[in-house]
DNA sequence: CCCGCCAGGAATGTCGACAATCTTGTTGAC
DNA sequence: GTCAACAAGATTGTCGACATTCCTGGCGGG
C-alpha cells in the first residue's frame, strides 16, 4: 500500500485545495493517467476517500466530489461541537506546561494575522490550533472522528474565514478556549469550545436562510 | 460494486459474530476462495472495514482483526456518550407519536427479556433501540459515526450483556431515556443518555482495573 | 409530434498474472 | 553455541485485459 497511499493523500489534498469542485466527476482512467499509476491505486484511493465522506460513489456510475449542503455542514458542525468539547476538556486535564505556552503562542500569531487582515494565515492557524488540541487531549477516537468531519466541511470552513468580522469574533472564542485549557478547567474549556462551534453554526444557519 | 459490497457485509458480520477472533489474520487468497470471489473484491472489503476500524492493515504484512483494548473501548464509549446525547436530544425534538409507542413497545419487550433471563435477546433489543433512536433523530452525521463506533466495540459490548445484574441496571437507564424522549424534553433525554453510557464506562473501567 | 425500443459508447466491476516486499528457516563462519 | 547473511516461501501491491452495467443518441412506430 505504498503508492496507493500517496495517491490517496494527493487526491485528498487536491480536493481540499479546490482543484476539483463539488460535483466534478472523478474518472478512474483519467486520474490513473494523470498520476501515472494503475487504476487499482486510484480505486483504493477513491474507496478510502469515500468512507472519509469526501467522495460519493454510485454503483456503476463512478465517483464524484461530494457536495455538502448547508444543512449537512450544520450537522457536521453539531457533531464536532460535542466531540471537540470532549477534546477540550481532556486537553485541559492533560496538557503540559509546554503545551500551555505553545497554545498561547498560537493565539499571539492569530492576533497578528487578524490585525494584518491575513484571512488565509488565520485560517491555517485556526486549523493548527484545533489539531494541536486534539493531540494534547490524548483522545485518539474523538480526534480521528473530528479530523474526518473537518475535512468534509472544509469547503464551507474556508468561506467562513472570508466573512468580514468573522475572524475577530472567532479569535475571541479561541482565546476563551485556551484560557480555560491553560487554567486546567475542564468544564469551562468544554463550554468555551461549545460556544465557539455554536457560533459557527449560527453563521451557517443564517447562511442557509439567505443563501450566498 | 455489487459483489464486493455483499462481501464487505458478509465479512463484517463474520467478524462481529465472532467467526474471527481479534488478531486473526485475514488472508486475501483464503477469503477469496472461501467466498468464491476474486482478490479484488476481498481487497476492497478489507479497505472498507479498515476505515471502519474493524481490521488493521500493515504495509505488505496483511490484514488482521483489530484488537480493541479496554482503554480504547472506554474512549469509544466516551465518544458515543456525547454523540448519542445529541441524538437523544434530537429524537426528543423530532419523534412522532408512532415513534413514541414504538419505543414503549421496545421497552416492554426488554422487560420481558430481562425477567426471562434472555441475555441474547436483550442485547439485540438494546441495539435495536439505539438504532431506532438514531433514525428518529434525523441526524445523519452523528448516526453514522455512532453506528461505526458501535461496531468497533461490539466485542466488549457483547460481554457486557452477560454480566450478572447488568441488564437490570441497563433497562432502568433505557426507561429513563425513553420517558424523556416521549416527553419531548431534549436536555433530560441527553442527560439520561449520558448517564446510561457513563454507567457503561464505569463497568469497563472496573473491568480494566481488574481484568477478566 | 411524441414515445418506446435498440444499438453504440463509456465507465466501472471483476479477474488472473506478475512484481515487490516481508517473514522464516537454513547454512555457514567465527 | 551464537550470530549474521542468504535463500525459499508466502503474501501483498500493481498492472493490464475482459465482462458487465449504465447512459446516450438515433431510429421506427403510433
Amino acid at each position: 500500500m505504498s503508492r496507493a497511499d500517496s495517491v490517496t493523500d494527493t487526491l485528498r489534498q487536491a480536493i481540499l485545495k479546490g482543484r476539483f469542485e463539488p460535483g466534478d466527476r472523478l474518472l478512474e482512467v483519467a486520474l490513473a493517467e494523470e498520476y501515472a499509476v494503475g487504476r487499482a491505486a486510484i480505486r483504493s484511493a477513491l474507496l478510502e476517500l469515500t468512507s472519509g465522506g469526501l467522495v460519493k460513489r454510485e454503483a456503476n456510475r463512478g465517483a464524484t466530489v461530494r457536495r455538502i449542503s448547508i444543512a449537512e455542514a450544520i450537522q457536521i458542525t453539531e457533531a464536532r461541537a460535542v466531540l471537540e468539547s470532549l477534546i477540550a476538556a481532556r486537553a485541559a486535564r492533560n496538557a503540559s506546561a509546554e503545551c500551555h505556552s505553545e497554545l498561547r503562542q498560537i493565539i499571539a500569531e492569530m492576533e497578528e494575522a487578524v490585525s494584518d487582515g491575513q484571512s488565509q494565515a488565520y485560517s491555517e492557524l485556526n486549523g493548527h490550533m484545533h489539531c494541536r488540541l486534539r493531540e494534547m487531549s490524548g483522545h485518539h477516537i474523538a480526534s480521528q472522528l473530528v479530523a474526518n468531519l473537518r475535512d468534509r466541511a472544509a469547503h464551507h470552513q474556508y468561506r467562513l474565514a472570508l466573512m468580514p468580522g468573522r475572524p475577530i469574533e472567532s479569535l475571541e472564542e479561541h482565546r476563551a478556549i485556551v484560557e480555560a485549557v491553560v487554567a486546567g478547567e475542564e468544564d469551562t474549556a468544554a463550554q468555551a469550545m461549545q460556544n465557539h462551534l455554536h457560533s459557527v453554526i449560527d453563521v451557517l444557519t443564517r447562511w442557509g436562510d439567505a443563501p450566498r
